[in-house]
DNA sequence: GGCGGAAGGATATGATCAAATAATCTGCTG
DNA sequence: CAGCAGATTATTTGATCATATCCTTCCGCC
């Protein structure tokens, strides 16, 4: 087909998974949503052994939960496990930030800004995927920076877990008026305070739990 | 067929993926050892697709590694690598047993002496694969009391990872004359000290963190 | 309200195709 | 003439698909 130009040499199981996988985390399938083998074989155009396999590893990576009998869908957060990806994040993520500041180029940091600058211009567009999109980007391309590929994958399956939520939230408030702790990580970053930057990290990701919580309160 | 009987329902895919787990846990598959979906489809006696599924599950957990090209072989840890798992076992397993200890009864207490009286047993005995088994079931056990799944499944893959050195390092040098945190944790969580649980529990992970990186250098 | 049957979907197999590595062969050079 | 390099074939293994079988559920009926 002419698509398989695009993916180059990737296999299909491969392809299928970065693409549910960006369904899940930019909130093409909402938390508690059910997803079916031959649904998504359907709409992605694949035979059913690729997508069983992109949903196991999904499966095993907590974005998309077993339903106890064969089914699988999209999983809800409860408030305690919230609780538990707040305390994994805040462990995890941190770190990564405060090693991706120890080897960060000007580079690097100048690409960072331009997706910074670009999340900004996507929320002032009122534009929620593109936001969840660069903002995704944003951890994405520090942490890699770290040079901690466990470190990462770890932190890559949290981000995977509180992406549908994220969405949610989203769309019922905006992320107005909230202190830019990007801004304030970058900033550290030039100034080569390693520190600094993962109190940033931090900060920046204990915001978004927080909105998470308030979200669920309200039911 | 007859094997069905014992495994009850559950489906062949996940047959296969436990029985893969306990093989890279408990030293059947050695770091470094590549892995063919073929040679195990004939081992385990199943068709190439349940096993496809649960290679992709432990590959996603870090218990297997792609090879680049599109071949799988169980990961040999780097040292950077292995300062990688010792910040995140010490970040999640203390709190996991520090939660465990503040919901365990009694009962669940005598269980846990149970397994590590067998622990000691096999330690005696020089059985070393038994002594792995009852150590992970220790760990498992124990983080299954504190009731926080996605604290737990995250420990879970972090002992997947570390799972082929230790029985490599078991192999090496036996595990005589080092301190029985375990004896430490049991003692904290009978007094009630979560904090003193937590604080065995890291110690004891160190331990067996420490025996890897001597191990490591040693070459 | 409980039971039986139809339907939708998941599981599992084997066949087929493609890719990568291993092995062999040929031709050239020292 | 021996040895090595490059290329080509052969074998092994992975990827994908189409299909058959089996659950689970839902709906109608007793």
């Amino acid at each position: 087909m002419t698509a398989s130009q695009q993916t180059g040499r990737l296999p299909t199981h491969e392809v299928v998974y970065r693409r549910i996988r960006e369904m899940v985390l930019f909130g093409e399938l909402a938390p508690g949503q059910p997803v079916t083998i031959q649904g998504l074989a359907g709409d992605l155009g694949a035979g059913m052994t690729p997508v069983r396999e992109a949903i196991r590893r999904l499966t095993a990576e907590g974005a998309l939960e077993f339903q106890g009998n064969r089914r699988v869908c999209v999983p809800v957060l409860t408030l305690s496990q919230l609780d538990e990806l707040a305390f994994a994040r805040q462990s995890i993520e941190p770190r990564l930030a405060y090693l991706a500041a120890q080897r960060a180029t000007p580079g690097d940091i100048a690409h960072l800004e331009a997706v910074d600058a670009e999340l900004n211009r996507a929320i002032e567009r009122g534009d929620v995927r593109g936001y969840l999109q660069h903002n995704h980007r944003f951890h994405e391309d520090l942490y890699a920076l770290a040079q901690a590929r466990i470190l990462a994958s770890l932190a890559g399956m949290l981000l995977l877990r509180v992406g549908p939520s994220l969405r949610v939230v989203c769309g019922r408030f905006g992320t107005y008026g909230l202190p830019d702790r990007h801004r304030d990580a970058l900033d550290a970053m030039r100034a080569g305070d390693a520190d600094g930057v993962a109190r940033a990290i931090g900060a920046d990701l204990q915001q978004g739990i927080d909105q998470i919580r308030q979200s669920l309160l309200a039911g």
